[in-house]
DNA sequence: TAGTGGTCTAGACCACCAC
DNA sequence: TGGTGGTCTAGACCACTAC
């Protein structure tokens, strides 16, 4: 193949400009997580570099957690996964203190409607589709949550079959609507239960909650959710390591 | 000079020897935060490598933020900073709503002591000294900690004059006790507050409370320290990034 | 201006995996 | 056995900092 030209800028080190091609490249769903990348030497051949300056490029990629080496094998795009960590705020057992436990996910409401204002601020637009879920362990709910996406890029959301509804949201809005979520702030903080809130956990109203806000961004850094759970503090547990 | 000899076993990557010997010559106190390390070059020709596999050692220091490198200048050891960081979990707001502020220590008991159980398995041993502090945003009372250090580590701790006591511990650790505390773990969960904390807190017993048991861990992964710090759940804010 | 880290090249050999 | 990523070399030139 004769030499693609990188994107962008070309005041920028040629591995930045790589990672930014390849960046948009997986983001235009070029490859699957079935099957490998091109290799190092192909790239660097089609980009005209050495093979260490590509390394150094899909080096910043799988530190990112957007692809994965496997030795002998190749490079590969990793699926996001991370939809599942709102659980890393709380325990993850089943009532009968038993293994790690898979959350099963209910979905409430699907509905086009108006953003709340913290929703439309985080957004950009107040247009927007409301989902409501509920996440349980073992048949107890766990954790209340309200999320919202854009309307304009998650046309026929509302009309999706719920059999189309997996316990994670995110590798759906890749499948559905090309939309890739990268990375995701998460901002915690506590509160006391609301009557809608408490009843959908089964609690009383006032009891100590721990609510997380979310806000998702895509490849771009364009926000493409946010969302507002809730859960019982009680069952609140946070694990972080610093160094 | 003459080629110096990488420490460990020689079946691994001399990359990953090489990080390991500079991390014990920064464990020696080898060298200060204020004169740079050998250069890339000279550390190359120390260890008979070149200068791209000292390179690349030095990067997986440099991530895991025990060394910093300054372009044109040279590459420093990186004192350690993140004492302070049980504060990344409230707000940081003066009363008045100001801007950031600088948290205030107070100490309030140092003494040997029989390690509670949590801190006894934490530090492998109950010969241990504790500290009692309370921290404050001007002049008001947010986190109170208990503080457990082991004995045989730490020995003299007692007799500081309390005028070598900053609002760090942590440099204090070091440049007294030549423990460097390399990472921590934090547990963060939620409870009521007992009589004494809601005392120190100027607060009522029962009243909501962020808890934070925190292990530190020093080089060689030996923990250092055990602490449990409460506060006052209403101030609680923590803001997380995944990717 | 001399020395440092930052980028990049064009190779080499090895360990591992799939066919 | 061929191709992949993993490690390593021995250079080069550039951007920046300190003196």
């Amino acid at each position: 193949m004769a030499t693609s030209s990188l994107s962008s800028d070309d005041r920028l080190p040629a591995y930045v400009r790589l990672r930014d091609t390849l960046t948009a490249r997986i983001a235009a769903g070029e490859w699957t997580p079935d099957a490998p990348i091109p290799s190092e030497m192909r790239l660097a051949k089609e980009y005209g570099l050495s093979v260490g300056t590509v390394r150094k490029g899909v080096d910043g990629l799988v530190d990112e957690g957007l692809l994965e080496r496997r030795q002998g094998s190749g490079t590969y795009v990793r699926a996001p996964s991370f939809d599942a960590t709102l659980f890393r705020f709380f325990q993850l057992r089943e009532a009968d203190g038993s293994q790690l436990a898979i959350p099963s996910s209910q979905l409430i409401v699907r509905v086009a409607a108006k953003a709340p204002e913290e929703a439309a601020d985080a957004l950009g637009t107040d247009r927007v589709i409301k989902t409501l879920r509920l996440r349980s362990l073992s048949d107890l709910p766990v954790l209340y949550e309200e999320i919202y996406v854009p309307a304009d890029r998650f046309e026929g959301f509302v009309e999706l079959p719920a059999g189309s509804f997996g316990p994670l949201l995110y590798p759906l809005y890749f499948e559905h609507f090309g939309v890739l979520v990268k990375r995701a702030i998460d901002d915690l903080s506590f509160g006391k239960a609301s009557e809608t809130v408490a009843q959908r956990l089964r609690l009383s109203a006032g009891d100590p909650m721990a609510v997380i806000r979310r806000t998702a961004f895509d490849l771009e850094d364009k926000p493409v959710e946010w969302r507002i759970a809730h859960g019982s503090a009680a069952q609140f547990r946070y694990r972080s390591e610093i160094s």
